[in-house]
DNA sequence: TGGGGTACTTACCTCTTGGTAAGTCACCCA
DNA sequence: TGGGTGACTTACCAAGAGGTAAGTACCCCA
């Protein structure tokens, strides 16, 4: 049940789309899936360094219940289960990708000035 | 120290424009800052209900470190301190918009979903 | 016969997040 | 003299997020 009731009413859009993302691993999970179009839960495991199948597993079932991610059991042995992304798993990473441009933007900006430091500390004692 | 090291190296930019963004109020904060370009400590507490002030001074702390917000104080009796957002943190409510439409949209579908089971559990029983 | 793969579930434990309540310091007003 | 304002800080506490480790059930391969 994890966080059962889905935290509402909502002040605003924002607090409404970060409830369904914020999960340490939920925006991976989504951007492995948009990636792939469809992955194996060992897939995703493999893809995830350091996720644990029970975060995985729970990750996946809110997904599944905010109707983010669509889960296809085959019923073979073993057994094949099978995660992609709905219409709106879609649009919600649409809706991400400015967010992902802005942090891959910081990331940066944060690497230059660890440079910056590294270098004025390499600098010669005056 | 809340977060002290700031949970690096990131996997994607997703991953750490949630960590900046990721704290109960923090989105909130953000739109509201932006709502009204400049607010003092106290009109933000107004405007956020239920917030406690430990939770403000610390997110509002968590966003300067991050070099999101700009913390102007007045040396005058009684304090006044002001609050703003610096480019960067315009730069992230721009990236934020999509995701706050992205939620609009899925609080009106979570309502019409709703009363489409109200009316059905409304209709006469056969 | 034992090891490995698949997709989980369950129990237990710890660390973080956020809430409550109170204290602080300087001033102004009644 | 006491209370109110402004912007905090501090101590304590509860809930929950997430980690670890083990168990399950079935099969294949050497």
């Amino acid at each position: 049940m994890a966080k059962a009731p889905r935290n509402g009413p909502y002040i605003c859009g924002i607090d409404a789309a970060l409830d369904v993302v914020s999960g340490k691993w939920k925006g991976l999970i989504l951007w492995e899936l948009d990636e792939h179009g469809m992955r194996r839960f060992a897939e995703l495991r493999r893809g995830l360094p350091g996720v644990s199948e029970k975060m995985l597993t729970q990750h996946l079932r809110e997904l599944e219940a905010d109707g983010l991610v669509h889960r296809q059991v085959h019923a073979e042995v073993p057994p094949r289960v099978e995660y992609s992304l709905t219409a709106h798993g879609r649009t919600l990473n649409a809706a991400l990708a400015p967010l992902g441009a802005w942090g891959v933007a910081r990331i940066r900006r944060e690497r230059s000035e660890l440079v910056e430091h590294r270098d004025a500390a390499a600098l010669p004692r005056p």
